[in-house]
RNA sequence: GGGAUCGUAGCUCAGUCGGUAGAGCAACGGACUUUUAAUCCGUAGGUCCAGGGUUCGAGCCCCUGCGAUCCCA
């Protein structure tokens, strides 16, 4: 402790150094937090112009380069040797990016930028930059944002790379990166500070690219067919639409109890009334419920309904909506999943919901007392409740997980279908479908109800055993009123946005998905 | 809500039986004008999640709390 520190690098924390240098570069009369940065090329774009580097051979033809898989066998410098003396010479480029990698060889520096479009090395000599740029380059760190001017050419090993003119300093990085290629690992880091797992982790920042191409090419698709986008409200004086808990809120003004929506549904039917024929919301939706790889309690759904259509329709545009969103991130049909594969060729598997129950199960689905004992011996609470909520229990218990799909489960007990209609010759099923694929309920989709007097009788209808608030019954007279004044025939279909981009981007866990998912507060201590 | 596992340097991780706090990367000083996770020499860096307990002695054992991950409901 009292021991004297003579020398003055020791104990200099990573920040103390990046301070140091952040004011060496402002003593070098440059703004460490840059300024606009115009003409700068993609780097990805960049890479693209490599078919433009040539061999300048004396006599001034140009020669092409060797391809990168020849380059893997033979050196360039070797290849420049056979072809005679000359020099390689390429276009002017500018390009800007973070510092990923730095490899420092005295008078000479290699550094990796790296854009949201690609990583290139730039080549970095003391007498190519001269002198004054050379000190600036000295105040560089890792994760710095710089800009460079320079020739695109190879080294002699064949690494395409940007042969520097001048630095230009953009911004300085004051906390030091995660380890090198291992990154950031901890999950909870990872999704508090997203910023450096956007930065730093391996394939991170394409994946939300990629979601957010797929959630484009939803949109393209649907308003190809015809569909127009709404915005409805977020807050709802009932939270209908769907079986689940919501979040409270309140209007002071109003002195009215509100509900974040649970369900795009109910707004949407009522333009369906306004002869708003196609429409369609892609919005976040509110459940106040648990948390786990699949649900976060905000997240996004996809509604659409199309005037007089049915469920079959929604079961095309489903295979249309998915099959264009695997196209619009350049994937194929097969996709990986796990230690397993999805298979999206279209048409998709169709099979009847008691179909699928006798099929795994082995318990005949019209035989009320047969699945009642099956309930019961599985564990379930069997006394009081609906056959129907009893028969739901064990579907999603025995079938659901063993669904690999893509499947459509069609055909459902029209008592745990409050908002749809009911098949003409039997009034005991709804038509309806859902979506499954690897056991993950993807879409659902129904022909809309829109008999308002049935409608209301199902509101007033609580299933026996099923609880309020899982429950879809809840009365909604204003929406009966809406149905009283016509909405037409029609097909619905919802997509749960963040598990179609699970699926198509091999995540397996939602948090992967969602930019900033939903952690508890951290403590202050 | 229940169970299991975890929390150590900026990052990734070791830490044996309870006995002086460790490595790699990053950082700092030095060498190097064609490197590829560059290499080589040297230096520094710790609230072991928090609080309590047991003990001569706790990163390690016990309790409580906080946070996370996975599984189950």
């Amino acid at each position: 402790m009292t021991e004297e520190k003579t020398n003055e690098q020791t104990g200099e924390s990573p920040e103390e150094a990046r301070r140091r240098k952040l004011e060496q570069i402002s003593a070098l009369g440059h703004d460490p937090w840059g300024h606009r940065f115009d003409d700068r090329a993609l780097i990805g774009d960049i890479r693209a112009r490599d078919g433009e580097v040539k061999y300048v051979l004396e006599d001034g033809t140009e020669v092409d380069l060797p391809s990168e898989a020849e380059l893997e066998t033979v050196s360039l410098k070797e290849w420049a040797a056979e072809k005679g003396k000359g020099k390689l010479n390429g276009p002017q480029v500018r390009a800007a990016g973070r510092i990923v990698l730095h490899r420092d060889k005295g008078k000479l520096q290699f550094i990796d930028i790296e854009d949201w479009t690609g990583k290139i090395q730039l080549f970095v000599g003391q007498k190519q930059v001269g002198e004054e740029n050379w000190e600036l380059i000295q105040c560089l760190d890792l994760g710095d944002l710089i800009g460079v001017d320079g020739m695109l050419r190879r080294t002699q090993t064949g690494e395409l790379s940007i042969f520097a003119d001048k630095i230009h300093f953009l911004t300085k990085t004051l906390d030091p990166p995660p380890a090198k290629h291992v990154g950031l690992t901890d999950p909870e880091v990872r999704q508090r500070k997203r910023y450096i797992d956007l930065a730093w982790n391996e394939g991170v920042r394409d994946r939300f690219l990629d979601r957010s191409r797929i959630v484009k090419s939803v949109r393209d698709t649907l308003q190809g067919q015809g569909f127009v986008e709404i915005e409805g409200p977020t807050l709802h004086s009932i939270a209908g639409g769907a079986a689940a808990r919501p979040f409270n809120t309140h209007h002071n003004a109003l002195d009215m109890e509100l509900y974040m929506r649970i369900a795009l549904e109910l707004h949407l039917k009522r333009l369906m009334v306004g002869g708003m024929e196609r429409v369609f919301e892609v919005g976040r939706v509110y459940r106040n419920e648990g948390i786990s790889p699949k649900h976060n309690p905000e997240f996004s759904m996809l509604e659409v309904y199309q005037a007089y259509g049915d469920y079959e329709l929604m079961m095309d545009l489903t295979e249309a909506v998915i099959s264009d969103a695997i196209k619009s991130i350049g994937a194929s049909e097969t996709l990986p999943w796990g230690d397993k594969e999805i298979n999206f060729a279209t048409p998709f598997e169709r099979k009847t919901y008691d179909e699928l129950f006798q099929i795994h199960t082995g318990v005949d689905p019209h035989d009320a007392a047969a699945v009642k004992a099956y309930a019961s011996e599985l564990g379930f609470d069997v006394e009081g409740r609906h056959p129907d909520v009893i028969k739901s229990d064990v579907f999603e218990e025995k079938v659901e997980d063993a669904l690999v799909g893509p499947i459509f489960v069609t055909d459902y007990p029209a008592s745990i279908c409050p908002l749809t209609k009911r098949k003409s010759d039997n009034p005991d099923v709804a038509e309806r479908f859902e979506l499954f694929v690897h056991g993950m309920e993807v879409a659902n989709a129904y022909t809309e109800l829109n008999d308002p007097d049935l409608q209301q009788k199902l509101f007033e209808t609580q299933l026996e055993g099923m609880s309020e608030e899982d429950s879809m019954a809840k009365m909604d007279n204003d929406f009966v009123t809406a149905l009283r004044n016509g909405m037409p025939p029609a097909g619905g279909l919802g997509i749960g946005i963040d598990r179609l981009v699970m699926l198509l981007t091999n995540s397996q866990s939602i948090r992967e998905i969602i930019l900033f998912p939903l952690l508890r507060a951290e403590s202050s201590s």
